[in-house]
DNA sequence: GAGAATAGCTCACTGAGTGAGGTATCTTGC
DNA sequence: GCAAGATACCTCACTCAGTGAGCTATTCTC
């Protein structure tokens, strides 16, 4: 942002330039992602999916259309089309649920995962290895602080 | 990523668990710039297209067309298209260069970096509060591994 | 100054995402 | 036990963002 129009505050400044940077990442992740869509014939909504659906898969949520719907920011019928998509690319796979029949789960395939290895394995390692030059102590103070920040982002996407 | 893939390595997991993290912030940056988006009306690109091009005032680069149509990861038609939309809204002024008569400057108007400040100021103030939680010395220690993590991104999109 | 390269644009088209509305299943109150 | 309402997901018709093809104007190169 065009900072001039804060006050002036060294102290601000150099937590702004922080913030700067850690959207500055935000978007260089993007168009990695823009860019693994593209070699692999998807769209980026559907390799944004992808990744949420791991994450879930990672966190042990169980990942129905609806909450892909909410963790994509769409509506669920554009959801339903990212999904059908997925499911026609052999990328994700659609399981009726069993306690609530209206439900359905979707689960990531082998394939799918080994394609992403293989495209962001490279790019994975890099940033392991700058994270790795970290001691462990700062690799945690630095962990803590993405965990706050995520939580202070979440207070803004709570709005009605 | 689902995780199992690689060979368990406890030093790896932690580093692994710092990048989840990374990347849990740049979905909802992503997330908070769709909802501003859908509150002024643009849409993400839009969005994603003024942020670029304050960061490029704000670093003293000159925002041309194509150089923004790189930054979005995006054909030149399109970005010509979002610059059309910005340009209507009334959020960015298109200004003539005058050392390359095929090429033109964009530049940001007063009343859209005050819409940003509206919205995104509440936000901001709270990253920079969890920010200034930290010690100078530890800020300017994440500083570096941004910095150093942007570095290893921007390997990947230099791509043929 | 001719030829190649570059910056930006228009046109026609594709398809991602939306709003309206439908079906099947689950929940609740009687 | 069942009607009324809520919920989860989907289809249909439509809009408009983004792409490919191809154009014009300007600058660079020899």
């Amino acid at each position: 942002m065009r900072d001039g129009v804060m006050p002036a505050d060294p102290e601000r400044a150099a937590a702004m330039e922080l913030v700067h940077r850690l959207r500055e990442v935000a978007v260089r992740l993007e168009l990695a992602m823009g860019e693994f869509a593209r070699t692999t014939g998807l769209h980026g909504t559907d390799v944004r999916a992808l990744i949420r659906l791991l994450d879930a898969e990672r966190a042990g949520v169980d990942a129905t259309p609806s909450w892909l719907a909410q963790q994509l920011g769409m509506t669920s019928q554009a959801t339903t089309a990212v999904i059908h998509r997925l499911e026609a690319a052999g990328h994700v796979e659609r399981v009726r649920s069993r306690s609530d029949g209206r439900s359905s789960q979707l689960q990531v395939s082998d394939a799918a995962v080994s394609l992403g290895w293989q495209f962001f394995g490279p790019l994975l390692d890099r940033l392991i290895a700058t994270t790795e030059a970290l001691t462990p102590g700062e690799q945690s103070l630095v962990t803590d602080y993405l965990t706050a920040v995520t939580s202070a982002l979440d207070a803004t996407s709570g709005l009605p």
